[in-house]
DNA sequence: AGTGAAACGACCGTAGA
DNA sequence: TCTACGGTCGTTTCACT
């Protein structure tokens, strides 16, 4: 998040090259050549870059509730004196699939990922309020999750 | 969230597979067959099926940060009356990434994407606060991303 | 940065255990 | 659900623009 180098400049084509692996990471080279008006090799120099570059990257995505995680939370968690050895604790643990560090009335943000109440009580009470440092934390259960992008930026 | 269907078992050849796919969704299938012991149609086969499935899905994933989205925050919202309209105005605008409904202080939570805080503002005062049944919120401004899974489960 | 062509490798359907 | 195999299509390299 710290490191402020240039935004990449992405010119049409590279928009609609990301959002052809979008909708299908292992679309062919050539027919995201086709769709976008490029050659395959082209296209294929164009997400080389895209990927060394960082700016995008093509990988799976499975979905927790498929695979018998029912319940997902977000935790708010209060800190008192150097977050940042807790939220190393925090992003160590399986269960937590997303970790960071805010400014507003929580210090961190947990996302984590159970597969019952039982495990969310055992997950806060054993793995997350123990750790050295939390003071509070706070437990949002998801309801329903309404929209998901694991991409932004070409919009 | 809600559908709750039988979890999908899968064999350790499948959770291998989706590793393969998690490091990189475009790695060939004869090349993960030989990462797995499998052949690689096999491969293919069991591929189509978590797709299918809807277990998991290939697609590309794009680094806001690189993309010029320099200011991230996470919006707690608590709402008056019915949830649903508000979560559905909020996952309409193009900045919110991410959109759940919550049991807790909040009634929903909306991740929000921006080039700078003057953009913040006025997503918030324009597109957030103006929605009706938008009783308040509170604003969670990122300061360092720790840890972002994009894939459960396989742990 | 892009194209085109030829060799190579991956992918797909089908058949069979 | 796996392997085996042939036809088709995608990918790679390279020479050229």
């Amino acid at each position: 998040m710290s490191p402020i180098s240039k935004p990449a400049q992405l010119d049409d084509v590279s928009k609609a090259i990301i959002e052809q692996l979008q909708a299908d990471g292992r679309r062919s080279y050539a027919e995201i050549g086709k769709a976008v008006g490029l050659s395959e090799a082209a296209v294929r120099q164009r997400v080389q870059k895209l990927t060394d570059s960082g700016v995008m990257q093509v990988v799976a995505v499975t979905d927790p509730m498929q695979l018998g995680f029912y319940r997902q939370a977000m935790i708010g968690v209060r800190v008192t004196g150097d977050t940042t050895e807790v939220s190393e604790r925090l992003a160590s643990i399986p269960a937590v699939d997303y970790v960071v560090l805010t400014a507003g009335s929580f210090d961190i943000l947990a996302e984590v990922v159970c597969e019952n109440d039982q495990d969310l009580i055992e997950l806060l009470n054993k793995e997350i309020r123990s750790i050295p440092g939390v003071q509070s934390t706070e437990t949002f259960v998801y309801l329903k999750l309404q929209k998901q992008f694991y991409n932004w930026g070409t919009r």
